[in-house]
RNA sequence: GCGCCCGUAGCUCAGUUGGACAGAGCGCGUGUUUCCUAAACACGAGGCCGCUGGUUCGAGCCCAGCCGGGCGUACCA
């Protein structure tokens, strides 16, 4: 806790009669820094009283002396209102992010626990469109805040590699498949296979009786599906990491579907051993208590199973391995159905654990389609042909920030054009995906999604950026010790106070499983940079004839870099020295 | 039909867990580069916080009902 909210806690406990901890509770930021630094709001002292909060407030402050960390203790209606010293707090504040280096906003909260995550789990044979953008992004950068957090992550990429659409898949390349032409382009080539495949089954039965064939044979072992599958797999997951590669993603496991399946007969012999399966219209399901809830298929009439079923596998199995304290599923809020039934079959089979589950649902990328006439907003997905490749999205953002850097820049001011160009495009990609709060659902727009305007991530990298430029330009070193009452600008003042609020950002980020809280954080952060950056005649920040002065905004111009490149870094968006 | 989610400026969204006067970005209009990077900054216009009731000292936030949009609703994932 810091000193300050020490110092208050302090003070407080006696006439508020309220403990230490309740009162740090309580304590809320004033919309204006004029109107005080910490308040702490008296209504609830009101009740119990039976005076006015006002009154209350007033009286208390009236009993209250100032401080040396306090300089200022005033009532303003029914908040109680505390003025730091600005030198002290700065002190306070940018020494402890000077000292904590990388590791502020880090802590140890979590050590000892494990969480596992699972997301991103794209479907083999398939491109990697757009709308899986959303699970990979969210996912990894929920891992990372955890990381920061001192809790062990284990990241799961659970492959779509197994279930029906296999069997569609297999189905449509014996029909007309050819092994020269899948080499060439393996993934656009199973792609096309599949949507045709799936557009003629709708109304084929033949069509879809070979599709359950293959996906039949594959589970029983026959040879050639294995081939065949273990041929898409490994080329499909080969494209997958390209992609990663560039979004700067990393999972501890690989595990599609194929890995639990061989585990369902164990799961699917537990439930009926312990009575909680039924057959029903030939089907083996286990029924929700509540009754308006639809039945979970865990072997399908035909014999096969279900995702549902490879899903409770895997549970067990991940449980088994890494005995976690918690379970994330980062997938689409379309399946939330899926995952009360999942948690409650889990909970029935007597697994403690089945509580610790939990499913981070995100809004669904929808598209505008003429629906009679009208333009209406509707779920985009593979099957309704919505074509949009996140590899084409990520090309044509690298190309537009390139284009940015020739119209801008002199040939040269650049060691690597491409990979600044490759670096700003895809963080705007990322930072568009995690600026929002994760359950709205998303509108596919080229035009927002390829901005480098505004509230974007070449926003935040441009402020880091600069920042990275004043220091070289600098060239001494950072140094911790400064004369800090020369911080006196009221821009300077508010600057710290944001990045006193950086471990709380982070905490209350994963806490939420919401990194668009820390999104937002870090523009509020970069705004004020560039607006303290630009005003030169106000403040210069490194300045030769001003050498204290120049050294003790020097630090604190290195306390934001810090704190954007971590922030930056933990949603996954890549901090840049130059652009 | 039923269930869940969303509804705040022309558009896209924040709103610190119910508190001080509702904030940004985009777009529109007008300005700022002998300066530490103009991917920036300054100023301006723009609001029945979907509607109606309720709870509360206090509601954009909580409850109920309606309206609009989206998703889901047993052998797809």
């Amino acid at each position: 806790m810091n000193p300050f909210i020490k110092e208050i806690c302090g003070l407080l406990e006696e006439p508020t009669g309220l403990k230490a901890g309740d009162i740090a509770a309580a304590l809320t930021t004033p919309p204006d820094s004029a109107m005080g630094d910490f308040a702490f709001p008296c209504f609830p002292l009101a009740k119990v009283r039976k005076a006015p909060p006002a009154k209350i407030a007033a009286e208390i402050a009236a009993a209250l002396k100032p401080t040396p960390l306090l300089t200022r203790i005033e009532a303003r209606g029914p908040y109680l209102n505390f003025f730091v010293e600005r030198t002290a707090w700065l002190r306070e504040v940018l020494g402890t992010i000077f000292q904590e280096g990388d590791k502020y906003g880090a802590s140890q909260e979590g050590k000892g626990k494990t969480i596992v995550f699972d997301y991103s789990a794209p479907n083999v044979a398939k491109e990697f469109r757009i709308f899986h953008l959303r699970t990979t992004v969210l996912g990894n950068a929920l891992y990372n805040l955890y990381r920061m957090l001192g809790y062990r992550c284990v990241g799961i990429n659970h492959l779509g590699d197994w279930g029906t659409q296999f069997g569609v898949v297999l189905a449509a390349f014996e029909e007309k498949g050819d092994e020269k032409k899948l080499a060439k382009d393996p993934i656009r080539y199973l792609t096309g296979l599949y949507v045709e495949y799936n557009r003629r089954m709708g109304d084929d039965g033949a069509l879809k009786g070979r599709a359950r064939e293959w996906l039949k044979k594959l589970e029983d072992g026959d040879a050639e599906a294995r081939r065949l599958w273990r041929l898409f797999v490994d080329l499909s997951v080969e494209d997958f990491k390209r992609v990663y590669k560039r979004l700067g993603v990393r999972f501890d496991y690989y595990r599609g579907e194929s890995f639990y399946f061989e585990k369902t007969d164990e799961v699917i012999r537990e439930a009926e051993e312990k009575g909680i399966a039924e057959v029903s219209e030939g089907a083996l399901v286990i029924k929700m208590r509540n009754d308006d809830l639809p039945p979970i298929i865990i072997r399908k009439s035909d014999g096969a199973t279900t995702y549902v079923t490879r899903d409770m596998a895997a549970a067990k199995h991940r449980y088994e391995e890494f005995e976690f304290d918690r379970m994330l599923y980062v997938v689409g809020s379309e399946q939330k159905l899926h995952f009360e039934q999942l948690f409650e079959a889990l909970e029935r089979m007597g697994y403690e654990w089945a509580k610790r589950c939990l499913h981070i649902p995100y809004g669904i990328y929808l598209e505008l389609q003429e629906v009679d006439g009208e333009t209406r907003r509707v779920k985009a997905g593979t099957r309704g042909g919505f074509k949009v490749l996140l590899e084409e999205v990520l090309d044509e953002a690298a190309d537009r920030a390139e284009r940015i850097i020739d119209e801008n820049y002199e040939e040269g001011f650049f060691e690597d054009k491409r990979r600044v160009a490759e670096a700003v495009g895809i963080g705007a990609i990322i930072f568009n995906d995690l600026k929002n709060t994760r359950i709205k659902d998303v509108v596919f727009d080229w035009d927002s999604m390829l901005s480098f305007r505004g509230e974007t991530g070449p926003y935040l990298q441009y402020a880091h950026a600069r920042i990275c430029g004043i220091l070289r330009k600098w060239g001494g070193d950072v140094r911790g010790e400064v004369d800090f009452a020369l911080l006196d600008d009221p821009e300077e003042f508010e600057m710290s106070k944001l990045l006193a609020r950086y471990p709380d950002v982070i905490r209350r980020a994963a806490e939420t499983y919401e990194p668009s809280a820390l999104a937002g954080y870090l523009l509020e952060i970069a705004t004020a940079f560039n607006k303290y950056y630009t005003d030169l005649t106000r403040h210069r920040v490194a300045d030769e004839n001003a050498p204290d002065l120049s050294a003790a905004r020097i630090l604190m111009a290195d306390c934001i870099r810090r704190v954007l490149a971590s922030g930056l870094t933990a949603i996954g968006v890549r901090p840049l020295e130059r652009m």
